[in-house]
DNA sequence: CGGTATCCGGGACGATACTG
DNA sequence: CAGTATCGTCCCGGATACCG
């Protein structure tokens, strides 16, 4: 990664390249995979997505789902009722993701008290 | 989350709690999947990930293979010759979850184009 | 209800230089 | 070969306040 790029910053040199590793840092982030997880059962409502998405932001909840829908893993429904209502909706190419986001999940799950013991080892023998 | 974590960093606060958001957060963070799947092989060493891994910095590396060398899902091998060699190599964990990694992957290439393709029609019709 | 605007601290990350 | 150290930048992300 050359130097170079003056004018342009990291985000934007990355992007054009477009390797599979920065298509993969979007889907797999930290919250988008919580939101299309939560997103896959149907239409979501945004407050919906706020109580499903433990420990989220309201602002980083808007910040992904504006990225996932730029990357077209999302569609915003828009309702122009009072008070308004929008849904948020899988695309197709999405819904052929989450089988993997799923299992990547469910291993979370068994294995994050083996991980917590893993951490509390190393940290013990490196810091006496 | 309660702003009575003085003194606590929001690192050390999350991995308190550890969450799956925040495992999930580890072992799909932007390289370590590329790390994962690059040592799925076999016993890889340093300078081989440096090339494996695409567009990673040394630096980088050295960070991410601690990170998972502490989580438990790499063991790291020192063998004390001239120059030296370290092994690294996926413990049962991680290749428990090499599948799903893979097929996250594969998914991404299959569809980088049309997530491209995606972003330029969304800046197109917002940013006119 | 479903956002946007602003502030700001801390972490992610590359560049560069040095080492056993 | 396989790192560590230091520095500087940019961005992630929470807190808070305001809006149609």
């Amino acid at each position: 990664m050359s130097q170079r790029n003056i004018g342009v910053t990291h985000q934007e040199f990355v992007e054009e390249a477009c390797p599979i590793v920065e298509v993969i840092d979007h889907v797999a982030g930290k919250w988008s995979i919580g939101v299309l997880v939560a997103a896959a059962h149907g239409p979501v409502r945004f407050t919906e997505l706020e109580r499903l998405v433990n420990g989220i932001s309201r602002r980083m909840l808007t910040l992904t789902l504006r990225k996932l829908e730029r990357d077209g893993l999302l569609v915003r429904t828009v309702y122009p009722t009072v008070p308004p209502k929008v849904e948020y909706t899988l695309t197709d190419m999405a819904r052929e993701l989450h089988e993997s986001l799923a299992s990547l999940v469910d291993w979370a799950e068994r294995h994050r008290t083996a991980i917590t013991a893993a951490r509390r080892t190393y940290d013990a023998t490196t810091t006496p």
